[in-house]
DNA sequence: TACGTGACGTAGG
DNA sequence: TCCTACGCCACGT
């Protein structure tokens, strides 16, 4: 697997976009399917820019802890618990309830091979 | 061209 | 078990 700038973006926009609704996944998770070392930093920085990327939600994707950690980087600080709580999940605390239990691995789900 | 910053994670004390 | 420090890579200034 190539590990160019642009690929890297392009991958995690495009598992990103395999989180079915109502399931979560984290940085790390993401940086880890599509090999990056320590991507987790990368990952954040691919959802960045993804702002104007469609079909992107960038809203399912949280820190190891379930912490919405990036809802101050969209259009609304509480954009991002909306759109989790429209999809079913609950947020507590910025924190997402049962983050296990929605947890989605792409490495486990899409396969590691 | 060079320095600093950042939506994180892991390791060590 | 909790807190602190470091690493990693790309982008903006």
């Amino acid at each position: 697997m190539k590990t160019n700038k642009e690929n890297i973006f392009d991958l995690v926009y495009q598992v990103v976009k395999l989180i079915p609704p109502g399931r979560v996944t984290s940085y790390g998770a993401i940086a880890q399917y599509i090999g990056l070392k320590s991507g987790a930093r990368m990952v954040g920085y691919a959802m960045n820019a993804s702002h104007g990327q469609t079909g992107v939600p960038a809203h399912r994707v949280v820190n190891r802890n379930g912490l919405l950690t990036g809802k101050h980087h969209f259009a609304s600080p509480t954009e991002m618990q909306e759109r989790l709580e429209r999809e079913g999940l609950v947020i507590k605390e910025d924190q997402i309830q049962d983050f296990k239990v929605h947890f989605w691995d792409p490495s486990l789900e899409l396969g590691i091979d």
